[in-house]
DNA sequence: CGGCTTACG
DNA sequence: GCCG
DNA sequence: CGTA
């Protein structure tokens, strides 16, 4: 593998040299500006298959670098620069799949939008995942969660079942239930676990804020079913589950868009006080575009690195102080004691809280707030495109981008940085689409990122 | 047949 | 459950 | 164990 730059093109020349084409990898990886790609001693079809692989498919977001054969290259080597692409340069590749339907096999290669034409079939995958997580079996969840977020990226409606041949992550079941709701309406094995006490209780549990799989299923076996069951029958709850039950019905209810803009405000209000200059960043399900979400994920942070220690401690004793914290996660939950000992929360970077949001005042209310969950995490300057891509999430898509750089880059993702194992350095970025080049990927934007 | 994101509270 |  |  050889890539050269020149005069605004990248070519990526392809050899069998070593034994398979997937030890065929760039390093550094290859730019998103790739243009040209020249097969030495490869078919073009399996040139076509390496591309698929490296930039996810001819479905993936820039346009498709040219496919040629060495004779292109040596007569431009001759030449001393490109010579224009004749067709009896190009590589023979025998594509039998529409690109509407190449789909890449990392859900971080794609562009995922909100808005989709299979919504049907994805809640049935999805219900099929979230069934399997309730039973424990997490590998069989993320095979139905990835099958579903494959769906999401169609920018078409499927024609039929035979049009599923060939897209990644859907297997033998996932193609049944698909099949079962193109051609009937309903999957048999979807309505059944819909109906089912388990799945339903299950659901009912784990929406609880402070409640996972393991309590969920831990009172599910002591015969509990209801929410009036865990607070009539004296079930021993952590401080986090009894604010979870305490404020479930609020909490049910989607957080807008203008509740979102409303708690930036709020916030941003009080850290210019706290600490002149920090910013505050939406992110989480709004920066991606969604017009509701379960909770406010806001990043923290300061221009000059280090200022912004001690801001999450500061800002949760405010937010104290005007009694608008109905939860959050350290014990020291008074204003007085906030304001005093906001040391013990300086040790963390991250908050999960329960706020009281003012509503808009209109006539008489028989209350005048609402329990939200508010996110908090604080970020030094210089890992902020990390924290901001971790925390945009969706969660499949940061699972996809993690696994993508372990297994195809040899480097490891975190919310704090990225480290190459093959140099042994944290790579620096400086904004969200620095650490895409530096994975090789084609840039996603947030709202694009709804895997 | 092994692997399935990676942290923090 | 699906992939490599 | 929980949270994202």
């Amino acid at each position: 593998m050889s890539c050269n730059q020149a005069m605004g093109i990248r070519v990526c020349s392809l050899n069998k040299s070593r034994a398979d084409l997937t030890q065929l990898r760039p390093h550094p990886p290859p730019s998103a500006a790739l243009t040209h790609v020249v097969a030495e001693q490869l078919t073009g079809d399996e040139a076509a298959a390496w591309l698929a692989r490296e930039r996810g498919g001819v479905g993936g977001p820039s346009p498709h670098p040219a496919m040629l054969d060495l004779s292109w290259l040596t007569e431009s080597i001759s030449a001393g620069q490109p010579v224009p692409i004749e067709p009896r340069h190009r590589l023979q590749v025998t594509t039998t799949v529409e690109p509407s339907l190449q789909v890449a096999p990392y859900a971080c290669q794609r562009r995922t939008p909100l808005d989709h034409p299979h919504s049907a079939l994805v809640m049935a995958l999805e219900t099929l995942a979230e069934a399997a997580l309730f039973e424990g079996e997490e590998a069989r969840g993320l095979a139905f969660t990835r099958a579903a977020s494959v769906l999401r990226c169609l920018p078409r409606a499927l024609r039929g079942t035979h049009e599923l041949s060939g897209l990644p992550g859907i297997g033998a079941h996932s193609h049944r239930v698909l099949q079962e709701v193109l051609e009937d309406g309903v999957c048999v094995e979807v309505e059944t676990v819909k109906q089912s006490e388990r799945y339903q209780t299950m659901k009912l549990f784990t929406q609880i804020f402070g409640v996972g799989v393991r309590t969920a299923d831990r009172w599910y076996r002591e015969g509990l079913r209801s929410l009036g069951d865990l607070r009539s029958h004296g079930t021993r709850l952590t401080r986090e589950q009894q604010a979870g039950v305490q404020y479930f019905e609020d909490l049910a209810v989607p957080v807008g868009q203008a509740e979102a803009e409303s708690l930036v405000c709020l916030v941003l209000d009080a850290t210019a006080h706290l600490l002149p200059n920090a910013s505050v960043t939406l992110a989480g399900g709004f920066r991606r575009g969604k017009p509701c979400g379960h909770d406010v994920d806001l990043l923290l942070s300061h221009p000059e690195e280090g200022r912004e220690v001690g801001l999450l401690g500061s800002l949760v004793a405010w937010l104290g102080e005007q009694d608008l914290l109905l939860y959050q996660h350290s014990s020291y939950s008074t204003a007085a004691e906030a304001s005093s000992s906001c040391r013990a929360l300086d040790r963390f970077d991250r908050c999960f809280t329960i706020l009281r949001l003012v509503l808009p005042t209109a006539g008489t209310r028989v209350r005048a707030w609402r329990a939200v969950r508010l996110d908090l995490v604080v970020v030094p300057h210089s890992q902020l495109p990390f924290a901001l891509l971790g925390w945009t999430g969706s969660r499949h898509f940061e699972r996809e981008l993690r696994r993508f750089a372990r297994h195809e880059r040899e480097m490891v993702l975190n919310s704090h940085g990225l480290y190459d194992m093959r140099q042994g350095t944290f790579l620096l970025a400086s904004s969200e689409e620095e650490i895409f080049q530096h994975l090789g990927l084609d840039y996603i934007p947030p709202t694009l990122r709804n895997a």
